[in-house]
DNA sequence: ATAAATGTTAAGAA
DNA sequence: CTTCTTAACATTTA
């Protein structure tokens, strides 16, 4: 279920766990022998994957569309994937794919990509975006390797917010546009967190789900769109369509 | 009850 | 060998 800024509030709620050793089991079909008994490094987030950093190993969980998790609790009736046990606590992951990848973190993400990362580099995704001028505007933010962390949910408000049609061509976009698109995209995804963490995030969306245009009180369009065949909730009079 | 949803990946087709 | 499309996965809510 989560985006990118709900991975980092997982990701900090785990501070007391972090360089401790964890007692590593689950049902996912990863070789437990290489991370249990061993002491976290640290707890990371890159876009909406959620890592686990030993010395020269993570274990890296990708919570996909379903996807839970539980801290110091269990889900009644589910067997979870993956469960870290510390001296102080623990943590559950239901529904999620889990693998090990091996190296440095540092250099296997390209952490500049991330929207929630401190290295995130607007001119990089800019570039990015001028490489694809035939995507559409909803494709573009939902793609990992521009915006990693941008789900459905930040991808229409943005989209609302810049005021820009999702079936927009990148290419057909006024450099102002594509700008803030990417800044948008950024500042939109710490917004994100900032609701989640304060539980009023559902209240403050202004497209995503909603039936009405809060700008000009139309009704809103909902349509599956673009090669991801995701829903988009757009104003069709406030939202401009840039076409080639 | 059936569908749809904050998503990705592997396999198969072209 | 790419590149594209489809299916699979999994859980809660409407």
């Amino acid at each position: 279920m989560p985006e990118g800024p709900s991975i980092v509030i997982l990701r900090d709620e785990l501070a007391r766990f972090a360089g401790r050793k964890a007692t590593v089991s689950g049902s996912a079909k990863i070789d437990y022998a290489r991370v249990t008994g061993r002491k976290v490094r640290a707890f990371r987030s890159f876009g909406k994957q959620f890592l686990v950093e030993f010395a020269d190993t993570a274990i890296r969980v990708h919570f996909l569309l379903f996807g839970s998790w539980r801290i110091d609790e269990r889900k009644a009736g589910s067997v979870p994937r993956l469960t870290l046990k510390f001296a102080n606590g623990e943590l559950n992951c239901y529904a999620c794919a889990v693998r090990l990848l091996d190296g440095d973190l540092d250099t296997l993400y390209d952490w500049r990509g991330d929207v929630m990362s401190p290295q995130w580099d607007p001119a990089l995704a800019r570039k990015r975006l001028r490489a694809m001028p035939d995507a559409l505007a909803c494709d573009a933010l939902l793609d990992q390797d521009v915006f990693a962390g941008v789900g459905n949910i930040i991808k229409n408000e943005v989209l609302f917010r810049i005021r820009v049609h999702p079936q927009s061509l990148v290419g057909a976009l006024p450099r102002g546009k594509l700008e803030a698109l990417v800044r948008e995209a950024h500042a939109y995804a710490h917004q994100f967190h900032e609701w989640k963490l304060a539980g009023t995030l559902t209240r403050n969306l202004l497209a995503h789900k909603r039936k009405t245009c809060p700008r000009c009180d139309i009704a809103l369009k909902l349509q599956v769109l673009g090669a991801s065949r995701r829903r988009a909730f757009f104003c069709s009079r406030c939202q401009v369509r840039y076409r080639a």
